[in-house]
DNA sequence: AGTTCCACTGGAATCGGTTCCACACGCGCC
DNA sequence: GGCGCGTGTGGAACCGATTCCAGTGGAACT
């Protein structure tokens, strides 16, 4: 039963060509005569014939493959679009990508590189999230790298992030388009931190403020933490303000959610009374929540396309600085705003 | 600059040894003299030698390759488990994953399985979700193959599923537990789709009833389609009726997270009006929710442990039957669940 | 001293492909 | 008839590892 796979060299055997042959057939290489062409398919056909790609690399040095080191972004729901879009570009140009996570573990993450050279990648992506500073293995240089949503701190490989200051930017001009102007920010992490993810967003948010010529208020401004228990204890807190704001900005759509809990305890409805722009997309909170949340989308597909096709087109190891690409992320329209409510303290 | 990677003849060469002796050193066997390996160990690292992996499979047969195919799970948070889970154990063993998503898709499924086999995968796992019946390509047969959270329509493929009967036994049993008595359950989809994520769940709400003596109320329960939406409207329902319960059940998170916008709107509490059991633990919405919801974990981590174990481990090509194992979905106590209120319409 | 045994070693054969070189054959041209 | 050329073909060499067999030298035993 169980008998061993067929080599080209059975199929050549078995059609009666040479190896040679049998090779040019596999490839679709011209100089085969129609006649023997079909004579070796058929016999491929035949026997269930699969070459063995591993042969095929140790000869050409090719093994159309890459490898893709997840750090944490592989616990949330993002990781699904950031891995469709880099395998549909790899399938493109016949490549695999072979997929590891690193789950924040310094000795798994080195481990993970070492494996994937041994396997013979011919690049990797190196993905993680709120587009952070990292320090990578040093094997990695080995081989093409780009990073996805997060950078090298030397700022010595190509990485692809999200325009965050552009981002919230837009959110914020969403609001003042429906005639906000007491609008909160409540950042996705401390600002200190440094995080692009967190800077960058808020910077986003006083530029459309100065772009509209609103003033800033420092008291609208609220350094969250990104969970939803943090979105719902400063919402309060921004609740209980003198003038309480009209629009909200979070920098997580976990925030807004828990925003939304806040909202409910006062009587307010969304987007009757207040507004809400979130950020990230995901898309499990934004369309559950009632109504849906308006929020900017992290663009992870394009990313993951983006990190591909930078491995597969640009030139390696030349001497001009490595890239860092930014993407843009787009506006997901759903219901959470509205206009300025009018305000019934300030009637008279 | 760029001289090509050294290979064990180089190695060989330098260190004055044959290149069986380098092989030797390299997989760590006996019968090595300690200078002689200590020698060629120092060449090793002087030239940064990493053996080529694709030689030693072309010539061992060996891949230590599994591939892990996933359907549309890789669109949820519960991907991140599996594969850590499915990863961790490969790793035991000195194996890699190389994960595919098919994406819904029928040809890229077909054209993931060929490439798989064609990378020399020594087995496959299928990863899809909501246990539900699939029919997968002929070519998967070649190669030991293990599904995850579904079964093939003919059960001649082994497989691992949650127990849905038990999980939906307990989390009802759970309700029972503090005395509530009109338990609605909300299924996770429409009965009559067969799949046993809804029916069996459904099934074990029966039995958990029965074995408390609590007879079963056709009015308590409702087809959901797992959406918030659905949760939402379906308790807005439940609540209207003259007798509403006091406990619920959800055949998803998402659902309970529509209802908490349902209790909401009505001025209920968790725990303190109403009580309330998820399933399926997706934590960023269980754990966001206020109070946090109570839920039914799916065994994702330990389902991609078993299927791996069992890929290593089965014995294959032997006639028995091949398994359907099924792993029990823990209990996640969070704060949903409190006593039955007193009834103020029953007082007299 | 001769035999046996063991630790250690070198290198040819091998895995399944690709690549390249040599060559056969038919055809047209001078 | 000799030459050149293009098409089609076979097969040896090669890629980088493993495996196995033969062989060396020294220690231990008879």
């Amino acid at each position: 039963m169980a008998e061993k796979k067929p080599s080209i060299h059975d199929i050549a055997r078995i059609a009666g060509v040479g190896v040679g042959t049998v090779s040019r057939v596999l490839n679709s290489q011209p100089n085969v005569a129609d006649a023997t062409r079909e004579r070796v398919e058929r016999v491929m056909a035949e026997l269930d014939y699969r070459p063995t790609f591993a042969a095929r690399h140790i000869r050409t040095g090719r093994s159309q493959l890459f490898g893709f080191v997840t750090d944490q972004v592989l616990t949330t729901p993002f990781a699904h679009d950031l891995i469709r879009g880099a395998q549909a570009r790899a399938r493109q140009a016949d490549h695999m990508l072979m997929v590891i996570d690193a789950d924040g573990d310094d000795r798994v993450r080195e481990q993970a590189v070492t494996n994937l050279l041994e396997r013979g990648v011919e690049g990797i992506v190196y993905a993680a999230m709120f587009n952070h500073g990292v320090h990578l293995p040093a094997a990695l240089r080995e081989v093409p790298t780009v990073l996805v949503d997060c950078y090298e701190v030397a700022r010595d490989l190509p990485s692809v992030v999200p325009d965050e200051a552009l981002g919230g930017r837009e959110a914020t001009e969403r609001l003042l388009q429906d005639g906000h102007v007491r609008i909160a920010m409540i950042t996705n992490d401390a600002l200190s931190t440094g995080y692009p993810a967190a800077v960058e967003r808020f910077e986003g948010y006083c530029q459309a403020l100065e772009a509209h010529g609103v003033t800033f208020d420092e008291a609208l401004v609220r350094e969250g933490l990104g969970s939803a228990d943090s979105g719902y204890r400063h919402t309060r807190d921004l609740l209980d303000l003198e003038l309480p704001p009209t629009g909200f900005f979070f920098g997580t759509d976990r925030m807004a959610m828990g925003a939304y809990f806040a909202f409910a305890e006062r009587g307010l409805r969304v987007p009757h009374d207040v507004s809400v722009v979130g950020f990230d997309d995901q898309h499990y909170i934004a369309d559950a929540l009632r109504p849906a949340l308006t929020t900017m989308a992290l663009p992870h597909a394009a990313m993951g396309r983006w990190a591909v096709e930078h491995l597969l087109t640009a030139s390696w190891g030349e001497g001009r600085p490595p890239v860092q690409h930014q993407l843009v992320c787009p506006l997901v329209e759903r219901g959470s705003v509205g206009p300025v409510p009018a305000e019934p303290g300030r009637k008279g």
